[in-house]
DNA sequence: TATAATTCTCTTTTT
DNA sequence: GAGAATTATA
């Protein structure tokens, strides 16, 4: 058997609690992975250990990872193991698994198999289209929060009447209400957001006993990747697949929990062994990525997190070089810090691809960006404006999708006058209105846009062209034309291309570039799917994820969030931006979700195999204009010995200039002690501001001067210092 | 009624 | 310093 790997060499190279992991046979296993403990190793010997021992069938193994990225590298980790026997199972994200699931059983819940997926921004359309017609005032309750709202509930579980019951304010109210209409439109639409995918998915498994029955057969072996990152939606799909035979493998790390804002609970992972009290569970803790003061740092800074399972990394690689810390003057400074050194390194041998830098939020990379490209440093940036996100592209996807779901009609207002033809907001808005009266499909109301009342005749001939236009291409893609011809026919027939040349300018071309890589991406996929079809194409399309475009280029430093850097490694890792209020960021210390950051922050150290750079600046533009900061809490719990910083005293926090393991402990007496009522004090994002109370638990009450606004702080945590 | 210009606002992280 | 929302203009 060349193509696959017997069961000795399986084991081979793996330390005990591994092979542990690997070789454990029929129920509930909880792998707690530390960071860098091989976990991806143990999750994909484990798939191929099944197979090899006849625990499982390819086809009876179900592996879940976060994003397309993981779930591509462990088939072809898998595949490498067992050949080409693991293009039988199932390893893909909860979110593409459900959307497969969905397109065989949607219409049990009155779907068609050609529902379209919403990602956020058309999401949050719809939210915006019910609050108008519910007549509620945007700038009271936005778009935003209510959506948030709703993606919260969804993430419970709990439907728009559900949450009607639980109402206490008035702003629930108003969800309650805004929600309600959400659900009727978007299902009216045939379309489904990210959560959807999910709750639908339950649905259906919960109402059909036979559905629930045949996936729970047919994947006898459930595994789950970054368990600590499910949300209650996802716990309960998978209680509901392997909830009977218990053959359910869940990896995670505690400490690397940082989508709570996303709806991920982390007592689902804590309270694994409650759910599964047979469950054998397995500690990784051998790391075999970073060096012992990298790790050391690790363990320190997350220390100061309550209610983790202790867990403490190790190594055999050695000590290593000192974690290095700079201040720098401002955010410029630090970027041209980051720009040189990148040179020097580049300059004694390093490769650009072993380089990446980190940083809170994506505004930070534009002056970043700006600095590299200055010095001739090429770099990839991950995330940010995503290609699917542009606007070139989104209007592209949106015809595609509105020839396959005529009802869709957040994509229908997206394409109708894009390019522009004479179709306003108020041609649109008497077209929808009539289509929700007669509740017919927008499509078909469209096809007859003559007999609208109201519509002036400028509107019906712009209409009556549309449509034909449409119609033709529609009968291409149900004829089965190949999705790239049939984008690309679509983008000339409309006059897409033709305005964007009509333009003439460098975005123009820019955006037709980009248009002509997404016909790229779509003759791909025809060349390379098994069966195309339109619905499958735009579906991996919706599903696709910004880390799903990294590349391993040899010349290119890699540039991203701390939350994207999340399962990536990199021998050299720069952390920039270390201010209070930038990182940790100023609304989790609002919000006394510094926990989580701090997680954030162990993530990031975690990556680094050989070397850590942190910096901080001390004053950066931030909020229009220059605000003065102090350095990140989390540099002053590195403990001192790991790194090459003097120990300078912190203003304004005594005690707490050399801080070490445990080093925040005291700090919450010493930061009320110095706050009195009258204080002048500063504010790492508000600015400056006065002591109006002082409260029992810690909390201070300040008045800022800026915008005049009086916020209740936790002294021991948010950025304040005395003037 | 559609589009251009201007004012205003808000800034976390993402499948 | 960018995006959206509102207002002014054609």
């Amino acid at each position: 058997m060349s193509t696959t790997t017997a069961t000795d060499d399986l084991l081979a190279g793996l330390n005990e609690p591994q092979r542990e992991a690997v070789t454990h046979g029929e129920g509930p296993l909880l792998i707690l992975a530390g960071a860098g403990s091989g976990k991806t190793r143990v999750l994909t010997h484990r798939i191929a250990w099944l197979v090899q021992t006849g625990h499982a069938q390819p086809g009876e193994i179900l592996a879940i990872t976060f994003t397309n990225k993981a779930a591509q590298e462990m088939r072809g980790r898998v595949e490498h193991l067992v050949g080409r026997r693991a293009r039988a199972m199932w390893v893909m994200t909860f979110h593409a698994a459900c959307a497969r699931m969905l397109r065989a059983d949607a219409p049990r819940l009155g779907y068609t198999r050609q529902f379209t997926i919403y990602d956020q921004a058309d999401s949050r359309r719809l939210v915006k289209r019910c609050l108008d017609d519910l007549g509620i005032d945007p700038k009271r309750f936005t778009p935003r929060a209510i959506q948030s709202q709703i993606s919260d509930a969804k993430n419970k579980l709990r439907s728009a009447e559900d949450y009607r019951g639980l109402v206490g304010s008035f702003f629930e109210q108003t969800v309650a209400d805004v929600f309600e209409l959400y659900e009727q439109q978007i299902h009216r639409m045939n379309a489904m957001d990210f959560d959807d995918l999910l709750v639908r998915a339950v649905n259906v498994l919960e109402l059909f006993p036979e559905v629930r029955e045949r996936y729970a057969a047919a994947f006898r072996h459930v595994l789950v990747d970054e368990y600590q990152d499910t949300n209650h939606a996802q716990y309960r799909w998978l209680q509901l697949i392997a909830g009977e035979h218990r053959n359910l493998a869940v990896v995670g790390d505690d400490d690397q929990s940082i989508y709570s804002f996303r709806g991920a609970d982390i007592r689902n992972i804590l309270d694994f062994e409650d759910d599964f009290p047979e469950a054998r569970v397995v500690k990784l803790e051998q790391n075999y990525r970073s060096t012992q003061t990298i790790l050391s740092a690790a363990n320190a800074v997350v220390a100061n997190n309550r209610g983790r399972k202790t867990k403490a990394l190790w190594t055999d690689l050695g000590e290593g070089d000192p974690i290095r810390i700079r201040e720098l003057d401002d955010e410029h400074a630090e970027a041209r810090f980051v720009a040189g050194e990148v040179e020097r390194l580049v300059e004694e041998g390093v490769g650009r691809a072993e380089i990446a830098v980190f940083y809170r939020t994506n505004a930070q990379s534009r002056v970043l960006e700006d600095t590299l490209v200055r010095h001739g440093v090429p770099y990839q940036v991950i995330g940010g404006t995503k290609f699917y996100e542009r606007a070139e592209i989104k209007d592209a996807i949106a015809y595609l999708t509105f020839l396959g779901n005529p009802q869709d009609v957040v994509s229908f207002t997206r394409i109708a006058n894009s390019p522009r033809r004479g179709l306003g907001q108020t041609s649109l808005s008497r077209v929808i209105a009539y289509a929700n009266t007669t509740g017919e499909s927008v499509w078909d109301v469209v096809a007859r846009a003559a007999t609208i009342p109201g519509l002036g005749a400028a509107a019906v001939k712009a209409f009556a062209r549309f449509n034909s236009t449409l119609e033709r291409l529609r009968e291409r893609a149900e004829a089965g034309a190949p999705i790239g011809d049939l984008l690309q026919e679509t983008l000339d027939e409309t006059g897409y291309f033709e305005a964007l040349e009509a333009e003439r300018t460098i975005e123009a071309q820019g955006r037709h570039e980009n248009l002509q890589e997404l016909v790229g991406v779509a003759r791909e996929y025809d060349a390379n799917a098994q069966e195309p079809s339109l619905g499958e194409f735009l579906q991996q399309i919706a599903l696709f994820s910004d880390q799903d475009g990294l590349r391993d280029d040899e010349g290119l430093i890699t540039l991203m969030t701390l939350h994207n850097a999340k399962g990536l490694e990199y021998p050299i890792v720069f952390m920039i931006g270390c201010e209070d209020g930038v990182f940790p960021h100023a609304r989790a210390l609002d919000e006394g979700t510094l926990e989580e950051e701090r997680r954030l922050c162990y993530v990031g150290i975690t990556r680094a195999e050989r070397e850590l750079v942190l910096t901080y600046a001390r004053a950066r533009a931030l909020f229009g204009q220059r605000a003065y900061g102090i350095r990140s809490r989390f540099i002053d719990e590195l403990p001192s010995d790991l790194t090459d910083a003097e120990p300078v005293e912190r203003p304004g926090r005594p005690g707490s200039g050399a801080s070490t393991w445990g080093g925040a402990a005291s700090r919450t007496d010493a930061a009320l002690a110095s706050f009195a009522l009258g204080d002048d004090v500063v504010h790492a994002a508000f600015g400056d501001g006065v002591i109006t109370a002082v409260e029992p638990g810690g909390i201070v009450v300040v008045r800022f001067a800026g915008d005049r606004s009086e916020r209740k702080l936790m002294a021991e945590y948010a950025p304040i210092r005395k003037r």
